[in-house]
This record gives C-alpha cells, structure tokens and sequence, in this order.
RNA sequence: GGGCUCGUAGUGAAGGGGUUAUCACGCCUCCCUGUCACGGAGGAGAUCACCGGUUCAAAUCCGGCCGAGCCCGCCA
C-alpha cells in the first residue's frame, strides 16, 4: 500500500492508509494506547487498542522505525483533527538502546548547554521544534535565490582550495596539499569579481573558512556566506539599495510564510522601514551618538565595537521602526587594497548591514580601474608581481565595470530571524575555534 | 590570547565540611479507555570531571589540570 504522509492524514478520512516513521512517543493508558508516528511531515496519532499489536512496540525505544495500517478517523480530540484505529504495526527496524537525550521534549538552548546540544546533534535535529530553525534557514536561501535569479544574477560555484592566502585580513587554514601547501578559502572575493567579467551579476551561497581563534556567539570557523556581485553600478548607493532590497523582500517572505513557526520559536516582532528605505548611519555619526548616549568614548575606534552594533540597533528599532540599518564611510585606514575610496572625504565607500544588533553583511564598493588598484596595493606595501595576485589582476587588465557586492553571513541571518543567542544554534553541524564534531 | 563563571545518575537541576548525596524528566515492572510535557504505585541507575593538599572527616575548603560557557580582543 502507498505511503500516506502526517499532513495528509484529514484528507483520507475513513480510509486505510499506511503510515510509516519513527517511533515518536508512547502514551501508554491500559486499553487504551496513543503511539506517535514522525514522518517528514509531521506527527500522526495511532491509537492501539489491541494487546496483540501492543505488545509488538514492548522494550522498543523512540527512535523505532515503524509502518502502521489502518483506518483514519476524524476525531476532534486528537491533534489535527484525524488519527488512526484499528490498526496493524509492523517493526521496520526495532531499536532497544535508550536514546541519550529525549527528543520529544523542547531541547534547551541555554548557552551553558549549547555543547550538549551540538553532542546529540544527531538525535535532537528529530525534535519537531528543532527542525523548525533548519526549515526556515532553507527557505530563507531558497528565497534569496529566487530574488537574486529575479535580478538576473547567476549562481556560481567557486574553489574552496586555494594556493594561498592573497587578501589579507583574517587568519586562514592551512592544508597538506600533495607536498604543497594550500588554504581553506577566507571568501570567494577574487572570484565573484572576475565573473563580473563575464555575467555582470553573480552570486554564490557556499562556505567560507577562518582560522580565526575568536570565541564568541558570533563566530564560526566554518561560514555560510552569500556573496554577491554586480557591475555597472552607477555607485555605493545602488548596491546598499539592492541588498536592501533583498534582505527586506526575504524577511517579508520569511514572516509571512513561517509566521507560526517563528512565533513559536519566540522570535521579534519583525520591524521594516515602512517606506523600505533602511537608514544610514555614517561611522563617525554613530561613534558621535553612542559616544553622548553611553559616556564611552570611541571616536577614535576605526570600526564600531560590538556594543555600538547593538546600540544603533536598538535605537533604530525603537526610534525608526526597523530591524534594519546601514552604519556606511569606514575611516580610510580601515579599506582594503580593493575597496574604492572616497579620498576627498577621507572614507571607504563600505556599509555594514546591521540587523537586530549584528553585523550580518558587508556592503563596498570596489575599485575597479587597474592602475588604481596597483597604486592602491602598492599605497598598502603589497607585492603586485605576487603570483597569488596574477588572476585576479588579469581581470582589472582587460575590462572591468564599476561593480560592488556583499558578502552576507547566511548562519546569521537565520541567527537573527529566529532570535537565536548564538550563531551556532542556526548551524546544524557548526565547527568552532573547539568543535569539529559531530 | 585576556577576564569572569560553571563541571553532581542518560538529561535538567538542588545541596557548599559529618546525609543511605535530594528532586524532576527519561528507563524497567504493574495499574489506568481520550492522552497530547497523560496520571498513579514501585524499582534500577552517581567512583559528585580529573590529580593532589588541608582536615578526625571533602561533592563541599585550597592548589593544579582538563573540559565547557559568556564578555572583551582578533575577525572579507
């Protein structure tokens, strides 16, 4: 007999369907007896009344792989509307080993038992609720996708094993290659702008490495990131604009379509700037304005600190209506090579895409023309003739548009969405400066 | 890397010099015909992270060590 799915359970009322899961949970009442079926949709209620097929599930553990038959009945008291009798169990595969966590039960997500957590990862991802934060997380990409193909952007897929570190800034891995060494992939920088060269409009949602030793809720050593790339922007203004654009019109979707889900995971009411343009905020503005507002003095800071972050968060959540916000203009001294440079202002045209108090993307616009990139790196005491650079160079060589992009930490954005404390609980196996397994 | 905090049955917690180491959930046995974090009775399950010290006596105090968490730093 066909499979019949949880969800489609109200559908086939007086029907005999087969039902096949895991063993969810046993509500064990004498002659009466509940049995919860999971399936990937979902819970279903079989109610057994006969010793006979009872007594198959005696010593079986939740976890047990089981296909029941019977006939559906609507019945308001059971959950959904509709349940199972009369019916006949089948033990697929028996499991008798008491499971180490219980995976019908809300699993905590209190920092302090984050370890347990990521431990028994691969039993409590069978928790209803758990699997809530992984359905939103994959729709959340599947929405990105969506926009950015709306856009005519191009997916692209691109090395994760490099020769060698070029960019400079975080710390990367490094890896016996055959005798020689190579490195985890920090971004796919260098790449998405060379495809500029080719599509105008690219993007990739794939992982990104750092070695960094930082031990934080927002940290992992293992990333997913979407980067995104576009030419023949007119400026800065259009690429905030279109990640903007982006990041509102996912987050709509997210609430509309998980609204439930959200809610019973607990997460913020979500703000949007009602004429959908997210504010910006220079970075000498908000060292101004935190500096008055908390007597902590950071004008001289060249990035903002982690509680700037959250402070100009909080204050445009609360005095603008939005979750959302741009800090723009990064002192000169903090640029890369490739960043393009407003020198007259002394700043880079760079914005960080703030949301719920953390730095889920990073906004600039590049330099594009060659001689200014060599004169740039060279300002930076780089090595233009380094082979590492070659590539990459070769592009600016032979044509590339002004062009600008972002990259965007996907485990936070679901980080945030959800309201989740630390980036990790939106990462199914995370790796940390400690953890590399499960 | 620096600072602070925490390690007690499978899980979550209580106890802070002398207890048979306490409770909840889970597990096992029995009872229960509308449960849905079912309920009731009983039972098993812990070298109190590890090593050393103080003490008549250490889960408890002290030192070390290992592990974890948070904050800061670092971070396209």
């Amino acid at each position: 007999m066909d499979r019949t799915l949880s969800r489609e359970l109200a559908n086939k009322i007086s029907q005999t369907v087969t039902v096949r899961g895991w063993l969810h949970k046993k509500r064990l009442m004498g002659g009466l007896n509940f049995i919860t079926i999971r399936d990937r949709s979902g819970l279903t209620q079989t109610l057994i009344d006969n010793k006979d097929e009872l007594e198959k599930l005696r010593g079986l553990q939740v976890g047990t792989v089981l296909a029941i038959t019977g006939t559906v009945i609507a019945d308001d008291r059971a959950p959904g509307g509709a349940e199972i009798h009369d019916v006949q169990v089948v033990v697929e595969e028996p499991v008798r080993d008491e499971p180490p966590i219980e995976v019908d039960k809300p699993i905590s997500h209190k920092s302090e038992h984050l370890d347990m957590l990521f431990e028994n990862r691969v039993l409590n991802i069978r928790n209803v609720q758990e699997q809530k934060i992984f359905k939103i997380r994959a729709d959340l990409t599947q929405y990105i996708r969506e926009f950015l193909r709306s856009q005519e952007f191009i997916e692209i897929d691109t090395p994760k094993l490099l020769a060698e570190a070029t960019e400079g800034g975080a710390e990367v891995f490094k890896l016996d290659y055959f005798g020689k060494t190579a490195t985890l992939a920090q971004s796919p920088q260098f790449f998405k702008q060379i495809m500029v060269g080719a599509f105008e409009r690219v993007y990739e949602i794939g992982h990104s490495y750092r070695a960094e030793p930082s031990a934080t809720t927002r940290h992992l050593t293992e990333l997913t990131m979407l980067d995104i790339e576009m030419g023949f922007v007119s400026g800065h203004d259009e690429v905030l604009d279109m990640v903007a654009d982006m990041t509102q019109n996912v987050l709509r979707r997210a609430y509309d379509e998980h609204g439930d889900d959200l809610k019973s995971l607990n997460a913020p009411e979500l703000k949007l700037p009602e004429d959908g343009k997210v504010p910006r905020f220079t970075i000498s503005e908000i060292h101004e304005m935190y500096t008055k507002a908390t007597k902590t003095n950071t004008i001289m800071e060249k990035d903002l600190i982690p509680d700037e972050e959250r402070w100009i968060s909080d204050y445009a959540r609360k005095q603008l209506g939005t979750d959302l916000v741009y800090a723009v203009r990064f002192p000169i001294e903090a640029g890369k090579f490739y960043h393009k440079l407003d020198v007259d202002d002394g700043t880079v045209l760079w914005g960080d895409l703030l949301m719920r108090g953390l730095e889920i993307a990073t906004v600039p616009l590049r330099e594009n023309n060659y001689d200014k990139m060599i004169q740039q790196m060279k300002n930076k005491g780089m090595d233009v003739d380094h082979e590492g650079f070659k590539y990459y160079l070769q592009a600016f060589k032979y044509g590339l548009p002004q062009h600008g992009g972002c990259g965007f930490g996907i485990d936070r954005l679901v980080q945030k969405t959800i309201g989740l404390a630390n980036v990790k609980e939106a990462t199914l196996f995370p790796r940390d400066i400690n953890r590399l397994t499960p």
